[in-house]
DNA sequence: GCCGTTTTCGGCCCGACTGTTTTCAGTCG
């Protein structure tokens, strides 16, 4: 089974490993709880903030959830060797090519393995070619249990799924948001939608998105209607199923868009339902089980009693039902939200309304910078971090690139550029204007800017932007040893990832975390469709440690600086409270943390 | 195979849609 280099092995693969062991199970028609179990090892490590592998170096692999010994004792041997006699004796008799195939939708584990054995698919290189020329010659119509319209629909999900290999597979979330305005204004269209709401990975903003769900509230007699109408989107490139509760288009190789449909009043169950996490669904089902209820996206059943089904027409009163306290959207992920509810004790996140300024914006004043300018003069960022209802602002362009001018020209357009500031801003009311600079932390760990212009700026934001390549060692000590100068205030987008193009760099976190706190710099989490770095699993941890965040857009453009939300999005998966986070405090407090 | 403030045994989330069947298996979310 797919065997690598055990020190590069990721959380993926492990996961990939788990859930195959779970296919081979449920081929072999093994205890379908056992099948479960290893799926849910899959998403446990799935969901893991770190490395399985690290974990089991350092011996821990038991403190992952739904991993117990037998799993564990299969694990060590994988790690250690490269392969394990428990996972290779449940894989026996079972073609390679079964794990394949698997990734097309419509081929499960069964029908994998039907194909496979019956046309004897050994070569896992060319079994999806292998499978289309069978679909072609009408082969595999003739198998029992599959038919002509199978035959049309695994063609279908093999062009999808060739399609999808050479794009992303995922979305960063703005564009997926607008994706989804879209459709909803579309759907609104007919009058006998009442309401529209995108729900699932969506509501609960994260970062990447592959399928779009969206849920509208229809009397039952019209769902039909709805539905023809969703079906006939016109961006849709086919169909892949229609019921008279929910359907699902394809709008491009690698987006699916899910609808449901429900009346008013059980609206509050669909509602939770479809906003998921599954993880979420699956504990909070558990949860309710204890308790002799049953849940679904129509309401809750009372095992115990034989009375209908009780309806919810918000999530409020359905998880009140539950005894349980409201939960945001962005914190079900099946964590530890749901025995904290119990207990009242969910934290009151933060909300755009609380951000005060935004600190990392870029403008057009030409310092003959390292990377891009912004378009707008500083007058106009002040402009609109007013209509904001900001008060405070901080300017962080890019520091001057340090090839082609001499230090002492690079001090000068320092010293140029703060004289320009104060004379153009001298007075600004209710709105508190920051110098500062993006610096980039050299591959060495000095930062890109000389000593004697340190004097002309009130703070850095330090980032990473060359030489990403680095060994998680090397990159941490390169960090550490930019954040010990003085000025820096701010740690810029800490993992350096784009969303579906760049993997962010490894850093020695708590190391990291340790310093940040001491020195009270904050870890920025960057706003901008590509980044919304910090990653939310990392601003819990750094939130453990004691570490504050600071939310930025990055802005080069005014436009831009209206993309705060989704940062604040990111915090609050991140379960940021107000307290949490920099920019959220009033003037003076902010002063004191700049230059206290 | 995992898990436990009701349990170390006896439970384990719930439903829709499709195709191939003629009551259900497979797949998906």
């Amino acid at each position: 089974m797919s065997y690598s280099k055990t020190s590069s092995i990721t959380n993926r693969d492990v996961a990939h490993l788990l859930r195959s062991v779970a296919a081979a199970y449920l081929i072999k028609n093994k205890n379908r709880f056992r099948i479960i179990a290893y799926e849910n090892a899959a998403d446990a490590v799935e969901h893991l903030t770190r490395e399985v592998r690290d974990l089991w170096e350092e011996g821990k692999l038991d403190t992952v959830p739904a991993i117990g010994s037998t799993i564990a004792s299969a694990l060590d041997e994988y790690f250690r060797k490269g392969r394990s006699n428990h996972f290779d004796a449940v894989f026996k008799g079972i073609p390679l090519t079964v794990f394949e195939l698997m990734k097309v939708s419509s081929i499960g584990p069964k029908r994998a393995y039907k194909l496979a054995k019956h046309f004897n698919l050994k070569n896992s290189k060319t079994v999806f070619a292998d499978v289309r020329s069978l679909c072609e010659k009408g082969e595999i119509a003739k198998l029992p249990t599959f038919g002509e319209k199978s035959q049309e629909v695994i063609l279908r999900a093999l062009d999808l799924y060739e399609r999808r290999k050479e794009a992303t597979t995922r979305m960063p979330l703005p564009y997926a948001y607008l994706l989804a305005e879209d459709l909803i204004a579309y759907l609104r269209k007919n009058k006998k939608v009442r309401r529209a709401d995108a729900l699932g990975s969506l509501r609960r903003m994260v970062a990447t998105i592959g399928d779009i769900d969206i849920a509208v509230v229809v009397e039952n007699k019209y769902a039909r209607e709805v539905i023809d109408h969703f079906l006939k989107y016109p961006k849709k490139i086919s169909v892949d199923s229609a019921g008279k509760k929910k359907a699902s288009i394809i709008i491009s190789p690698q987006i699916r868009i899910d609808l449901r449909v429900q009346s008013a009043k059980d609206y509050g169950a669909m509602l939770q339902y479809f906003t998921g996490s599954k993880t979420h669904n699956i504990k909070l089902r558990e949860y309710a089980l204890k308790k002799g209820y049953s849940l679904s996206e129509y309401g809750i059943k009372d095992l115990k009693k034989n009375t209908p089904i009780r309806m919810f027409d918000t999530e409020e009163k359905f998880y009140r039902f539950l005894g349980l306290s409201y939960i945001p959207p962005e914190i079900r992920e099946g964590t530890d939200e749901i025995e904290l509810s119990e207990k009242n004790r969910i934290p009151k996140l933060i909300e755009v309304k609380d951000i005060k300024g935004d600190f990392h914006v870029h403008s057009n004043y030409d310092l003959k910078p390292s990377h891009d300018l912004g378009i707008n003069s500083y007058r106009e960022i002040c402009t609109k971090a007013k209509e904001l209802g900001y008060q405070y602002i901080g300017f962080s362009d890019h520091n001057p690139k340090t090839s082609g001018q001499s230090e002492d020209a690079i001090v000068k357009i320092m010293a140029e550029r703060r004289r320009h500031i104060e004379k153009s801003l001298l007075k600004i009311d209710g709105l508190d204007c920051y110098v500062g600079l993006e610096v980039d932390i050299l591959p060495g760990g000095d930062i890109a800017l000389p000593k004697k212009a340190l004097n002309d700026i009130d703070y850095m934001i330090i980032s990473v932007h060359s030489v990403f390549g680095m060994d998680r060692k090397s990159m941490t000590k390169r960090v550490l040893a930019a954040l010990e100068n003085p000025k820096v205030k701010i740690l810029g987008h800490p993992t350096g990832r784009l969303l579906q193009k760049r993997e962010g760099y490894e850093l020695e976190w708590e190391k990291i975390f340790e310093v940040c706190k001491k020195k009270q710099i904050a870890l920025e989490i960057n706003s901008w469709p590509d980044r919304l770095d910090l990653p939310d699993t990392l601003i819990k941890e750094a939130l453990r440690y004691g570490v504050k965040c600071i939310v930025n857009t990055d802005a080069h453009a005014n436009v831009q600086m209206e993309l705060m939300s989704y940062g604040v999005s990111v915090a609050r998966r991140g379960w940021a409270t107000k307290n949490d986070i920099i920019n959220t405090r009033d003037p003076k407090e902010f002063r004191r943390w700049m230059f206290g």
